[in-house]
DNA sequence: CGCTTTCGATACGTTGTGTATCGTAATCCG
DNA sequence: CGGATTACGATACACAACGTATCGAAAGCG
């Protein structure tokens, strides 16, 4: 338990990340790629366990058989650490099945599914709650949630080239509306949607851009 | 000393649980009215500024003018005397025009005019994000929720009751569809929604419900 | 005038953050 | 192979904020 690392160290080897294009000193002993790999994993974990404001940097080291100082060489804060860990974590997955409401509500209830299965419905109220009186955090947390927008928007634009989706439609404020209702329930309910939800929602929100559904 | 310590809990216990309105001993010196009332204000000012993770409870009494345990005597934590001032904020206001769509459209420009006059902005995501592992926050949190739904769900009623909104809809769900959009810009843009928005966003969602506007 | 309770102020123990330092281990280079 | 350099885990530390406890003074009630 103690030692997650100790177990990971031989299971792994090798496979440097990207090659360092800034200039980095290639002198002295590199920085253990298992201990960073380790300190994400403990990190999400204990998200899931005592969510945002119960964790503790101190906590991460002990779960992840690390010593404090080697998290901070890394993260200047426990909050870019989070942000890190938060995009290791599933986004949508994009599906063209050629039909935009099928594309919608297969998309979402995989998305839901990954709600389930990851600490993802504890950590991104927590976020976004963060976000809302930090500007380093939105900083780097804004360029995330595009990011994890664009499966969304581009099956949006499929729509609109098959001629599903009037060309003047606003794909933003279309993708506002159908993942509003996840949204809300996530922040404001218990955050638990039932998947049958997903196409009574998909319907009504398709519906308003005018897809025949 | 046990006994009347016992007679003492016991008789604030019965009096609590039964009278209805000033259930205040009444005896010693009375509670400040004018402490509480600072207390509350310094607190929706101090989230403003700092947001709610840099509020600290030194902070409140200090901009009060308020010795640190006359908060811990009337809040056990910090976390409820947040809700509490978040309550006395401005919620949404109730619009009868006769027409749903002028309704909505009137009572979320509104409200996002009191985003801009308030720390609401600031404050909503701060409470939904803690709430998201904070049982004792919810417990307090989402009855404020519902009641500041009310006069959407309302509206929906209404809506319902003239024949605009098909009786076999789920206006919970119809409520989430409205102020998703809302939600989404608050949680993961900078909040800030321009009230022109408003229109375009209710057409959408209205049309979604097969209201004609 | 006593009794009770709250008042503002302040000291205290606890916990977590982020820094600094310890001796050890790993990698590079000459 | 051996020295230089850097990261490693561990730990001690200063700092900040929480929440508790205690102080003498003040305010209301009988």
């Amino acid at each position: 338990m103690r030692t997650r690392l100790a177990q990971r160290e031989e299971a792994e080897s090798s496979s440097e990340t990207v090659s360092s294009a800034t200039a980095a000193p290639p002198t002295g002993r590199p920085r253990s790629e298992e201990a960073h790999k380790a300190i994400l994993d403990a990190t999400v974990e204990l998200l899931a366990e005592v969510g945002f404001s119960g964790l503790t940097v101190e906590g991460v080291a002990q779960r992840a058989g690390v010593g404090k100082a080697t998290i901070y060489r890394r993260w200047p804060s426990k909050l870019p650490l989070v942000v890190e860990a938060y995009g290791r974590l599933p986004g949508m997955e994009d599906v063209d099945t050629g039909r935009l409401a099928d594309d919608l509500k297969r998309m979402l209830q995989g998305y839901l599914e990954a709600f389930n299965r990851t600490p993802l419905s504890a950590l991104l109220p927590s976020l976004a709650g963060e976000r809302a009186h930090n500007v380093e955090l939105a900083k780097v947390f804004d360029p995330i949630s595009v990011q994890r927008r664009l499966p969304l928007m581009r099956a949006l634009e499929r729509g609109v080239q098959r001629g599903e989706i009037a060309p003047d439609i606003d794909l933003d404020l279309a993708a506002d509306l159908i993942v509003g209702p996840i949204a809300v329930g996530l922040f404001f309910k218990g955050g638990r949607i039932h998947p049958k939800m997903v196409g009574p929602m998909v319907d009504l929100a398709l519906e308003g851009l005018g897809v025949q559904s």
